[in-house]
RNA sequence: GCCCCCAUCGUCUAGAGGCCUAGGACGCCACCCUUUCAAGGUGGAGAUCAGGGGUUCGAAUCCCCUUGGGGGCACCA
């Protein structure tokens, strides 16, 4: 579509206290989508005010993470650790606390915010009394106007003040992205509010302004849960002398319960989609439909796609629940859709994963993993569904349970009959090439002789060469396993009959 | 308690006054294919468009009310 339109910045601006959320990777598509649908650009900066928490880490998954799923910024940090990039840095709120300083004392000087001495005590009293009057909590505004005498007694006691933003009277209003016009009243806003900390650091409402000014971000795409932040903003780039950005409120991703999507209700961090064999193709066509949709009966979009087709004035208002079910689904078409080799390499982490705990025996080797293809890939919910799959072709033993090779229409003695019967003709077959379709009409062939149903002699078969009772194809699945394997395991399986049922 | 947002099948959604006796997808059921499991194909059940008032010749679509759901009210982000 168009080049460029350099008046339009967006940004994500996420807060490393954790790992890379849903909920953050859906707001940074959507960022990154009306940029890259429009031509502007994308800002990544990073809210590293917390310093609390082990912030590195986390800052690496959300870097990482978001370049996993595709999702690149035009300025920001690099997310293989070099600098940052861009002509508006730095991105990491914790180099900017100069500007948030110089903004704050100015809004000092011009008295349109004022230093607070009020304790945790005093504010948690007021709150507390609001509550039990059944009133909603605000700030009462006790340093709301002091002399310059009564703020230089405080201050000679030694008390720190925080610093509060005045709010005016009046009605504050934009025109949403999304939701077209919203206005509230100021006065529902809770009061003055706090920019500074006593200890002197900014807080998250006042650095956001301040830095989506520094940074000319025209357009603030965030989620619904910043809406009643949005007014307070307002006021600020207005007391401040800053332009105000256009806003739009994504609706929420909910857990299947409806409520906004949490920890405790539903897996969270990307990270763990991923784990489970996740593709990113299927995550960010799944997060693109949650609160959009391109207006034609498209399900499966990639995010070029996506990215040509957005609009940003079709999105959903609603909140959407998480379906885990439509995911994988999603993510089953696209596994489908990718190149063997392609597949081969996203398949070995998790191979390898199961070698580390166990779950088989040995890595099988990319020739092997790309023979099988054709019988596992459309097969594959997920990438880790390979274990499950065809798992058994790379561990020793097979049969736990020796009940489960007798087929519903059999009884053990001719189980153990049909199962010496097949490898009779299996190891005659020594003769031919052991290829999916010159074992078969062998094995057809002694049914017809025995009167038997080939469901039933086939699923024994199956049973004891692999385990389970749903697998791929057989025949693929006996070449795969090769033949002295395959021998063998018929073998284990004929005794195990015997022992069971004698004579 | 107060403020704000939202409301089409179980879920994600199409629908921006007549094309809607509401379309698609996931999930579910059946059938076909078939050695199992998938995939694929076909068909089906599933929404009196939350309810009630308007406006209009005509409303899922516009307005109001009610109800329901959600979000927010920190010296968190």
């Amino acid at each position: 579509m168009p080049a460029s339109d350099p008046t339009i910045r967006v940004r994500i601006a996420p807060s490393p206290t954790g790992p890379l959320h849903i909920g953050t990777a859906r707001t940074a598509l959507f960022n990154y989508l009306y940029a890259r649908h429009v031509g502007g650009t994308f800002v990544f900066r990073l809210e590293d005010t917390d310093v609390a928490r082990g912030t590195a880490e986390f800052e690496r998954d959300i870097l990482e993470g978001l370049h996993w799923l595709g999702i690149t910024w035009d300025e920001g940090p690099d997310a293989a650790g070099g600098g940052d990039v861009g002509p508006f840095g730095p991105y990491r709120q914790m180099q900017r606390n100069a500007s948030h300083a110089a903004a704050a004392a100015r809004l000092l000087a011009d008295d349109l915010a004022y230093p607070c001495f009020c304790t945790p005590e005093e504010l948690d009293a007021d709150r507390k009394a609001q509550e039990a009057a059944k009133q909603p909590p605000r700030y009462v505004g006790r340093c709301a106007h002091l002399t310059a005498e009564e703020r230089d007694a405080r201050l000679a006691q030694g008390r720190k003040p925080a610093t509060r933003f005045r709010v005016r009277p009046g009605v504050v209003g934009w025109n949403d992205l999304i939701r077209d016009r919203i206005e509230i009243d100021t006065a529902n806003l809770g009061g003055d509010f706090v920019i500074v900390r006593a200890d002197g650091t900014p807080l998250y409402n006042f650095v956001v302004v301040v830095d989506d000014a520094a940074m000319e971000i025209s357009h603030v795409i965030r989620g619904e849960d910043h809406i009643s932040n949005t007014p307070k903003q307002i006021l600020m780039c207005e007391a401040l002398g800053h332009p105000v950005p256009v806003f739009g409120h994504l609706p929420l991703i909910l857990n299947p319960d409806g409520t906004k999507m949490s920890k405790r209700k539903s897996q969270t961090a990307v990270d763990d989609y991923r784990g489970q064999g996740f593709i990113r193709e299927g995550l960010v066509n799944y997060l693109a439909y949650l609160g959009w949709s391109p207006g034609t009966q498209e399900d499966v979009l990639s995010l070029p796609e996506v990215v040509e087709r957005f609009d940003i004035g079709a999105v959903q208002k609603g909140g959407a629940r998480f379906d885990r079910d439509r995911l994988e689904w999603l993510n089953g078409q696209w596994i489908r859709r990718l190149e063997p080799d392609d597949l081969v390499d996203r398949l070995r982490p998790f191979l390898e994963a199961a070698v580390a705990d166990g779950r088989i025996d040995r890595l099988p080797s990319d020739d092997e993993i790309r023979t099988l293809l054709p019988i596992v890939q459309e097969r594959l919910p997920t990438l880790a569904a390979v274990v499950d799959l065809v798992g058994f072709l790379w561990t020793e033993t097979v049969l736990g349970d020796p009940s489960i090779l007798v087929p519903k229409r059999w009884d053990p003695a001719t189980t153990r009959e049909g199962l010496a019967a097949a490898r009779g003709v299996l190891a005659r077959h020594d003769a031919v090439t052991w290829e999916a379709d010159e074992l078969e009409p062998p094995l057809r062939a002694l049914v017809d002789d025995r009167d038997w149903k080939a469901g039933d002699l086939f699923m024994a078969i199956r049973v004891a060469t692999t385990g389970r009772t749903a697998t791929p194809p057989l025949f693929d699945t006996l070449v795969a396993l090769g033949r002295e394997r395959t021998l063998a395991r018929l073998d284990a399986a004929i005794d195990s009959l015997g022992a069971a049922s004698p004579g």
